[in-house]
DNA sequence: GCCAACGTTGGC
DNA sequence: GCCAACGTTGGC
Protein backbone atom coordinates (compact mmCIF):
# COMPACT_ATOMS: atom_id res chain seq x y z
CA UNK A 1 0.00 0.00 0.00
CA UNK A 2 1.87 2.80 -1.09
CA UNK A 3 1.36 6.35 0.73
CA UNK A 4 -0.35 7.86 -2.43
CA UNK A 5 -3.74 5.49 -1.59
CA UNK A 6 -3.43 5.44 1.80
CA UNK A 7 -7.33 5.30 2.94
CA UNK A 8 -8.71 8.74 3.81
CA UNK A 9 -11.99 7.27 4.42
CA UNK A 10 -13.88 4.36 6.23
CA UNK A 11 -17.09 2.52 5.43
CA UNK A 12 -19.22 0.71 8.55
CA UNK A 13 -20.89 -2.39 7.95
CA UNK A 14 -23.04 -4.20 10.50
CA UNK A 15 -20.78 -7.58 10.29
CA UNK A 16 -24.38 -9.59 10.38
CA UNK A 17 -25.33 -7.88 7.46
CA UNK A 18 -22.63 -7.23 5.13
CA UNK A 19 -19.11 -8.58 6.38
CA UNK A 20 -15.16 -7.33 4.94
CA UNK A 21 -15.31 -11.62 3.98
CA UNK A 22 -18.40 -10.77 1.86
CA UNK A 23 -16.75 -8.03 0.15
CA UNK A 24 -14.00 -11.10 -0.82
CA UNK A 25 -16.64 -13.07 -1.67
CA UNK A 26 -18.30 -11.36 -3.79
CA UNK A 27 -15.48 -8.79 -5.36
CA UNK A 28 -17.47 -6.03 -6.19
CA UNK A 29 -20.04 -4.82 -4.24
CA UNK A 30 -22.69 -1.46 -4.43
CA UNK A 31 -22.53 0.47 -1.43
CA UNK A 32 -26.20 1.86 -0.91
CA UNK A 33 -28.91 2.53 1.89
CA UNK A 34 -27.16 5.21 3.14
CA UNK A 35 -30.16 7.97 4.80
CA UNK A 36 -27.81 10.88 6.41
CA UNK A 37 -26.68 13.96 4.41
CA UNK A 38 -23.87 14.13 5.72
CA UNK A 39 -22.43 10.22 4.99
CA UNK A 40 -23.94 11.27 1.51
CA UNK A 41 -21.68 14.44 1.41
CA UNK A 42 -19.39 11.94 2.06
CA UNK A 43 -20.27 9.20 -0.97
CA UNK A 44 -20.12 12.45 -3.17
CA UNK A 45 -16.93 13.36 -2.66
CA UNK A 46 -14.93 9.78 -2.89
CA UNK A 47 -13.44 9.27 -5.95
CA UNK A 48 -12.61 6.53 -8.28
CA UNK A 49 -9.26 4.66 -6.86
CA UNK A 50 -9.98 6.14 -3.89
CA UNK A 51 -9.10 3.71 -0.60
CA UNK A 52 -11.34 3.14 2.67
CA UNK A 53 -11.00 1.48 5.85
CA UNK A 54 -13.92 -1.13 6.23
CA UNK A 55 -15.10 -1.39 9.32
CA UNK A 56 -17.38 -3.68 11.63
CA UNK A 57 -19.86 -1.99 13.94
CA UNK A 58 -22.07 -3.68 16.75
CA UNK A 59 -20.67 -6.83 17.55
CA UNK A 60 -17.05 -6.29 15.96
CA UNK A 61 -16.28 -2.40 16.80
CA UNK A 62 -12.78 -2.81 14.86
CA UNK A 63 -11.20 -2.24 11.44
CA UNK A 64 -11.18 -5.35 9.36
CA UNK A 65 -10.03 -4.41 5.96
CA UNK A 66 -9.20 -1.98 3.02
CA UNK A 67 -11.68 -1.60 -0.08
CA UNK A 68 -11.52 0.98 -3.08
CA UNK A 69 -14.07 2.96 -4.94
CA UNK A 70 -14.44 1.22 -8.27
CA UNK A 71 -17.52 3.54 -8.80
CA UNK A 72 -18.02 7.22 -8.35
CA UNK A 73 -21.65 8.24 -6.70
CA UNK A 74 -24.25 7.86 -8.74
CA UNK A 75 -28.59 7.65 -7.37
CA UNK A 76 -28.94 4.97 -5.11
CA UNK A 77 -31.40 2.87 -7.07
CA UNK A 78 -32.61 1.65 -3.31
CA UNK A 79 -33.97 4.70 -2.78
CA UNK A 80 -37.74 5.51 -3.87
CA UNK A 81 -36.67 9.59 -3.26
CA UNK A 82 -34.44 9.95 -5.85
CA UNK A 83 -32.17 11.93 -3.31
CA UNK A 84 -29.48 9.66 -1.81
CA UNK A 85 -26.57 8.02 -3.24
CA UNK A 86 -24.62 4.90 -3.99
CA UNK A 87 -20.86 3.79 -5.01
CA UNK A 88 -19.47 0.69 -5.75
CA UNK A 89 -16.12 -0.63 -3.98
CA UNK A 90 -13.91 -3.48 -3.86
CA UNK A 91 -11.79 -5.04 -1.26
CA UNK A 92 -7.77 -4.53 -1.43
CA UNK A 93 -6.96 -6.09 1.96
CA UNK A 94 -7.71 -8.08 5.29
CA UNK A 95 -6.26 -5.92 8.13
CA UNK A 96 -5.28 -7.67 11.30
CA UNK A 97 -9.02 -5.73 13.16
CA UNK A 98 -7.69 -2.27 14.57
CA UNK A 99 -10.07 -2.20 17.67
CA UNK A 100 -12.52 0.79 18.30
CA UNK A 101 -11.11 0.31 21.54
CA UNK A 102 -7.47 0.83 21.02
CA UNK A 103 -8.22 3.75 18.32
CA UNK A 104 -10.39 5.43 21.56
CA UNK A 105 -6.61 5.08 23.18
CA UNK A 106 -4.32 6.99 20.84
CA UNK A 107 -4.23 10.62 22.02
CA UNK A 108 -3.58 11.54 18.32
CA UNK A 109 -6.25 9.92 16.84
CA UNK A 110 -9.11 11.26 19.36
CA UNK A 111 -10.27 13.62 16.78
CA UNK A 112 -11.48 11.34 14.11
CA UNK A 113 -15.05 11.41 12.89
CA UNK A 114 -15.47 7.56 13.94
CA UNK A 115 -14.59 8.51 17.94
CA UNK A 116 -16.84 12.21 17.70
CA UNK A 117 -19.47 10.91 15.75
CA UNK A 118 -20.47 7.51 16.62
CA UNK A 119 -23.55 7.14 14.38
CA UNK A 120 -21.95 9.06 10.93
CA UNK A 121 -21.53 5.62 8.65
CA UNK A 122 -19.32 7.31 5.93
CA UNK A 123 -16.30 8.67 7.84
CA UNK A 124 -13.46 10.98 6.28
CA UNK A 125 -9.84 9.88 7.95
CA UNK A 126 -7.27 12.76 7.32
CA UNK A 127 -4.22 11.65 5.82
CA UNK A 128 -2.09 12.16 9.00
CA UNK A 129 -5.15 9.62 11.19
CA UNK A 130 -4.81 7.11 8.20
CA UNK A 131 -0.70 7.11 8.73
CA UNK A 132 -0.98 6.31 12.60
CA UNK A 133 -3.28 3.75 11.68
CA UNK A 134 -1.76 2.07 8.69
CA UNK A 135 1.48 2.32 10.66
CA UNK A 136 0.12 0.44 13.57
CA UNK A 137 -0.66 -2.90 11.12
CA UNK A 138 3.15 -3.28 9.46
C1' DG B 1 -30.99 -4.60 26.87
C1' DC B 2 -30.09 0.11 27.83
C1' DC B 3 -29.03 4.60 26.70
C1' DA B 4 -26.80 8.65 24.42
C1' DA B 5 -26.60 11.01 20.22
C1' DC B 6 -28.87 12.72 16.68
C1' DG B 7 -32.07 12.99 12.70
C1' DT B 8 -36.94 13.48 11.28
C1' DT B 9 -41.74 14.52 11.70
C1' DG B 10 -45.67 17.03 12.76
C1' DG B 11 -48.51 20.04 15.82
C1' DC B 12 -48.83 24.54 17.03
C1' DG C 1 -39.90 28.47 13.04
C1' DC C 2 -39.95 26.08 17.45
C1' DC C 3 -40.04 22.02 19.95
C1' DA C 4 -41.91 17.64 21.67
C1' DA C 5 -42.31 13.07 20.24
C1' DC C 6 -40.46 9.48 18.05
C1' DG C 7 -37.28 6.45 15.33
C1' DT C 8 -32.58 4.78 14.32
C1' DT C 9 -27.78 3.85 15.09
C1' DG C 10 -24.23 2.06 17.54
C1' DG C 11 -21.36 1.78 21.81
C1' DC C 12 -21.36 -0.28 26.09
Amino acid sequence: LSPLNLPRWLLKSEPHVFSYADLVRKGREMWDGVRNHQAKANLAAMAVGDTAFFYHSQTDRAIVGICRVVKAAYLDPTDASGKFLALDIEPVQALTPISLAWLKQQPALAGMSLIKQSRLSVCPITADESHRIISLTN
